[in-house]
DNA sequence: TCTTTTATAGAAAACGTTTTCTATGCCTAG
DNA sequence: CTAGGCATAGAAAACGTTTTCTATAAAAGA
């Protein structure tokens, strides 16, 4: 016994493919009775039917996948949680529009390869890129191509053709300095990447925060995520040293957070009134189990989901239309208040 | 000017569409002249011809995707790179044979879903499934179906009918053994999960090495991998209290490795000689930067890779011929020296 | 009563391949 | 010199959809 196709269910039903075309779709332009209507839905679903999808992308002209390039796949395991949200956010969309996504890796500063895969129809009906992997000359080609196309996370000046979806993180960072604030901190130590202390640099000067960006930083080499937070607790005893209480410690992000916090429990000093500590991503390292108090690190949400389906409804409106507008979509960041930042007790 | 098809080259080449398909898939069973070979090469090449594959795929009754289960793909993000390194490896292979790779998820308890996802000719060709997604049921559904499918990474006793690889590691930690006890040790201390401490526990008795499981064990609990070195490095306090020498520390894996040799450095341990440390899995954090000296941890290749590439060949074998006997393939593991593990001076 | 609309659904064509079947001319063995 | 094989390549059918075009009968309007 072969296939169940649409001829199947026509014979059954004593009518003609196309008629079960329009049933099964739910073709509103048209005129089925409700009676054969009945009929077909019935033997559709005695008989099992599903679509085959190569002869309806064949005459649709599409392929209904949709590819995220990953330049260097294994960069994922080197970026936390975060990309996976992400992908889980595009799936989700996709799941509900019809498409699959498919993760693949080319090198995209191979013209070739960029040229190969924007083929409309060949692939993948739209492609979905990473941060790092568009510059300027990448960026021309897709938006040259008839490719439909989205970036994820990135704000690059030479992307103006190309949708592209972020998230405010300095308005996060905006959120936990003025939290800090509100709780009595007016002394802040950033502990951190470049990037990090350059984001709270900007809101301090933006705040009118008195903050020395010499004396008050400590900056971190670059590290793999799984080594991070056993680096920040290491290092975290430059902190010790300087600890003139009060005093705010924000750090670039949880895994930072997770060890300093750890390094200043082991150290006896009490954590949440006069130190604070404040993280960013909420991720669950920040969660801190002790004998004496379980703690919750402040944070900031980092909508990496919300990202994740925000460029997938990016990509699908350049699919259904490709000449619709470029549009560069924002998600705001969340502050999410533990106890490692509570009121200064004065 | 609309799309490159077979039509559009034979137009060109004045010669028919299936002589064109003949000459552009290599066909051997057919006669085309060198000439008119050439000059449809020719053609095709100018006219930058590139397949239809929904066509293709429908006159094949294909669909040239196949898809990697990922049950919880968050997950994903908490096994360190290992899967990620076996996803390079499917795809690699699966690249080569004309088969493009997508990570799924679904819920692998519900039925329906598994008999939804495994109608051959529908979404998919073949299956992968991941190691802990796949009880007696599944598997029992998954027989039955007619879906090529195969296993990463597990030997479950119900899976006969289903090809899987696993990686042998038990064999990884014969071999660390035996190279520790050539180097002159004779003390053991397993540090890691009890899945560890069991596998080197069976190593011991069938090297007939002495070893107390109650004295000579630091269980630890489950952490994320993002958290596991700091926590190794944390709890590591517990071994320096034991350390009687010569005594070789063996982690479970390189995380836990990484916590404890940093551990011992800071409390001036000399690590190398009489105090061994060796971790399992080969991944980069392995490698300790130090003021003094570099070290480079012990430890042995889980050859996660080569699992990947194994796996997909394994069910292209299978989608080649479903009847074809499963198979369980078990990869070696090999011993990387580092300077964590010397000889013991006398 | 005759035309026009409307509801219903079949017929045919199209999408771009691959496969099978057929036709032609040429070469070689008997 | 002729039947059979072989080299060459076109013709036709098939895969399972969707779309457009056509046909019929019933209902509505004049």
């Amino acid at each position: 016994m072969g296939r169940v196709t649409l001829a199947t269910i026509a014979g059954n039903a004593g009518v003609v493919a196309p008629t079960v075309s329009r049933v099964l779709r739910g073709d509103k332009t048209c005129y089925v009775s409700e009676e054969t209507k009945n009929r077909i839905l019935r033997c559709a679903a005695e008989l099992g039917y599903t679509p085959n999808f190569s002869a309806r992308n064949l005459v649709l002209g599409k392929t209904s996948h949709v590819a995220f390039v990953l330049n260097d796949f294994l960069y994922l395991g080197n970026t936390g949680p975060f990309l996976l949200q992400s992908i889980n956010g595009m799936r989700d969309e996709f799941d509900e529009n019809g498409y699959r996504l498919s993760i693949i890796s080319l090198d995209t500063r191979d013209e070739n390869e960029i040229r190969r895969i924007c083929q409309p129809g060949r692939d993948y009906d739209g492609i979905i890129f990473g941060r790092s992997d568009v510059d300027a000359d990448t960026a021309r080609l897709i938006s040259e191509s008839d490719m439909p196309a989205a970036i994820l996370s990135d704000d690059g000046t030479h992307l103006e053709a190309i949708s592209r979806v972020l998230s405010d993180k300095a308005g996060g960072v905006r959120q936990i300095v003025e939290h800090l604030l509100e709780n009595g901190h007016d002394r802040f130590i950033v502990y951190g990447y470049p990037e990090h202390t350059k984001r709270y640099g900007a809101v301090f000067n933006e705040l009118g925060v008195r903050w020395d960006p010499c004396r008050d930083t400590v900056e971190m080499e670059h590290f793999n995520v799984y080594e991070l937070s056993l680096r920040a607790y290491m290092r975290a005893g430059i902190l010790l040293d300087r600890l003139s209480l009060p005093v705010a410690i924000c750090c670039g992000d949880d895994f930072i957070a997770a060890g300093v916090c750890r390094r200043l429990l082991d150290a006896g000093v009490e954590v949440g009134g006069s130190v604070a500590i404040v993280g960013f991503d909420d991720i669950s390292v920040k969660n801190i189990e002790n004998p004496e108090a379980s703690l919750s690190i402040t944070t900031v949400h980092n909508p990496t989901y919300e990202m994740g389906k925000a460029v997938a409804e990016l990509l699908l409106k350049k699919m259904k239309d490709n000449n619709s507008e470029s549009e560069r979509r924002v998600l705001s960041c969340q502050l999410v208040i533990g106890n490692t930042s509570g009121l200064i007790a004065s």
